[in-house]
DNA sequence: TCCGAGTCAAGAGCAGTGCTCGCGATACCG
DNA sequence: CGGTATCGCGAGCACTGCTCTTGACTCGGA
């Protein structure tokens, strides 16, 4: 970990602020060409120096790229929890249609970085443990939002086949246990049908099948409310 | 169009030889490193030949790509169709499940590939229209079988927003006017819900959350079908 | 105040990439 | 048989990620 305080030396505030800046160049790339397009080299020349100088910073491509994906997860939940929170707290279905709505907008405005969370992972890039928190942050809306609609009585038990009650066996780690598997199990799917639809919207999926995607979306986020009864 | 009757020269023959190698090859890369790991000089290099001469076959890597993109679309396409059609026509409920089971098995089998259809688009890469007829031969089997649902009388008529009602207008191309919008919105988010939950999958997204996914896959597949009124 | 230790940008260089072009050799066809 | 179109080759361009050395700078302790 690097210091949580101020830096003391301008070496360190020096360092801090350059850090930032290659981020933000790297950032900038990325929203223009893609993951894939994204150079060290053409970030360094941005920045006025040469490319060797970055390796001061990050130690490889992946390591930069690690650190976007990380601030995206962030950014990404920092919408959606946004979105969310300027709703009435009893209205969970409005909650629902706002994160969902958050999520979506957020993915539209960022469609590399929407890319790098819920697209092919690059090459020979495995997620470092670094982002598994940031990436539970949006998750988390939703787990919160399944625990209170049980708390407040949103009573669906229909019962679970045996082996579907095992494949929960992870997932329950991090989820109320009086949460009842049935509605786990509308969560999750909840959860599938928002990023499949903004994934396959993005990836310009619906461009010859949906038009006026503004209303599809929401009619769809409308209907899985219901399926996760909050009709 | 080339020729579709047999070559008749020599050349023509080892021209069409050369072209399937290379595909071969490419493909045989594209499992390994996946697509941004494709490289044109690695393939010229498994095939004996040096770099220049696979510009004979393909005007750039992106069309070399493009040929996969369709070969996977077909490979993933025929995977559904023989599943399915192994199931009793009457069946209804037991072909979506086929289809489902056909698909998630392709992906797991060619995850690269299925980045390619799904996953983020490369580049500076637009998907030529030679590519959408296979694409859509697989939502033809959906397709075939709302119009079915339909004409057995599986009548489901909730009625529809009008804004929803006109994000259908492009669809509505290729699906039998009889079709109610409350079935085709029914099949449309199955689709989804099968398209996500097979990429997060391949993508890895589950790895924490769901053990034991083929029964967790099945489950939300059982679900899905009684969304489609096949319950 | 001075001086060693740590940090930094720079530059050259390696191995790899997609792609272009001119050159001969060769197979095809009128 | 001769002209033409096709083919593989090799050199070369501009680019990539990454490594290593070199010289200059800053900082903190004596």
């Amino acid at each position: 970990m690097t210091d949580t305080t101020a830096p003391r030396t301008a070496r360190a505030r020096a360092r801090a602020e350059l850090t930032q800046e290659i981020v933000d160049t790297a950032r900038a790339h990325l929203a223009v060409d893609g993951a894939a397009g994204l150079s060290l080299r053409a970030v360094a020349r941005d920045l006025g120096m040469v490319s060797s100088a970055i390796y001061r910073y990050f130690p490889s491509r992946d390591d930069l790229l690690t650190r976007l994906i990380i601030d995206a997860y962030n950014a990404l939940g920092e919408a959606a929890e946004g979105a969310e929170a300027q709703v009435r707290r009893g209205d969970l279905r409005g909650r629902w249609l706002a994160t969902a709505d958050g999520v979506r907008r957020w993915g539209l405005k960022h469609p590399h970085e929407w890319g790098l969370l819920y697209g092919t992972p690059v090459p020979g890039y495995a997620a470092p443990q670094d982002t598994i928190d940031p990436a539970s942050r949006v998750t988390g809306l939703l787990i919160a939002l399944l625990a209170e609609m049980h708390a407040h009585g949103a009573a669906s038990n229909t019962p679970v086949p045996k082996a579907a009650h095992v494949s929960l066996t992870k997932v329950r780690a991090v989820i109320p246990e009086s949460v009842p598997d049935d509605l786990i199990f509308r969560g999750l799917m909840a959860w599938t049908q928002l990023i499949g639809t903004v994934t396959l919207e993005v990836n310009g999926q619906f461009d010859n099948v949906i038009s006026g995607m503004d209303a599809y979306f929401d009619h769809v986020m409308r209907r899985t409310a219901v399926s996760l009864r909050l009709g």
